[in-house]
DNA sequence: TTGAAACCTTGACATTTATCAACGTTTTTC
DNA sequence: GAAAAACGTTGATAAATGTCAAGGTTTCAA
């Protein structure tokens, strides 16, 4: 399992760095099953995981027990909360397995361990967290500015994997509609 | 206007950094009028602003012509096109100041120059990445979960000052509803 | 200072989207 | 493999929100 994180930090840093070794043996594997939680909110997140194999989402649970999806996460991403997980201080969401998943896992000492010693690692951190925001401005972007038909378009040309891998019931709560109004607008896309 | 800086800079560290004045020095000051844009959508951006006094707004123009805010900045913050910044590649967003501003700002080449220099200058951007960041998902999460009501709900609770400080149209916008509804719904608030 | 422009509010109405219910289909679980 | 649960779709209807127009007010710029 640890041969795609040690593929996916060299083609990240566009070298392989020193210590590669050192930084992989800080992950441990771990297996879920469909629907496993990986962080409740309110839980202080102590990991940070790398997808292998299979999807997560990070969510938040509104007032009428519904889910609102904020981002999904695929194969060779990083998952966590990441300003509770820094902090140490309570998620404002939760993360779950969409499906099945193979993950690794590294703690948060052995995380801060990483950072201290390797130049290399802050960069690919640094690096993460700049996409991490700018996808978060995409979103942003497509829901204060389009209407329901817009975003399933626009997901359509910029995201197909989402509309194609997952369930229209999750794809509708990641838009911000209801199940019925995207059953009744994707024809129209 | 450069003690502004000095001081968020020392607060935000914690401590005094060693180099504080030669970082300082990488800046140079900047005023402009109400309504004065920064950055247009596909340029590239070549400044990281500091706002000392004023508001600067984040946008982007959508099909019928409206603009749509996603993030406002107040004194004491730090403004850029991120991604594009760090990549230099056209922007994704306009940048505009929403009042007459007193700005300092730093050239691509000497924000680079300054992290590769100092330590505490990567760390200090590290931490604006990460606040950042936490609100762009609180943005995503209240478009997501909430309903106009509760979303001027929440600004009224976590974020009075825009509701206080800016007029009802942009602050509708940031919202992502109309002025009417603005209006309609800000008395039940 | 003054005319022009932009803004805020309100009403009437149109459009979009949500909700509820029903039912056939698919998936999960034991 | 069979029962139960979750899902996807459709229709009817309700609720939320947008659009257009008008008029009073405030702000801006010459």
């Amino acid at each position: 399992m640890k041969d795609y994180l040690r593929q996916h930090i060299i083609s990240n840093l566009g070298k392989t760095p020193d210590n590669l070794d050192q930084v992989l043996a800080a992950f441990s594997e771990r297996k879920t099953k469909r629907n496993e939680l990986l962080l409740r909110e309110g839980d202080i997140c102590r990991h940070v995981f790398f997808i292998v194999k299979g999807c997560l989402q990070v969510f938040v649970v509104g007032k009428n027990g519904n889910e609102s999806v904020r981002e999904f996460f695929f194969e060779n991403n990083w998952t966590t909360d990441i300003f509770g997980f820094q902090n140490q201080l309570p998620a404002k969401e939760s993360i779950k397995c969409v499906e099945p998943c193979q993950l690794l896992q590294i703690h948060y000492e052995q995380f801060q361990a990483m950072a201290n010693a390797f130049p290399e690692f802050r960069e690919m951190y640094k690096h993460i967290l700049e996409v991490s925001y700018n996808n978060a401005v995409y979103r942003v972007n497509t829901l204060t500015a389009m209407n329901a038909l817009e975003r399933i378009q626009w997901l359509n040309e910029n995201q197909p994997k989402i509309l194609t891998r997952l369930s229209s019931k999750i794809v509708a709560s990641y838009l911000g509609i209801s199940p019925e109004t995207f059953t009744r607008l994707k024809g129209k896309a």
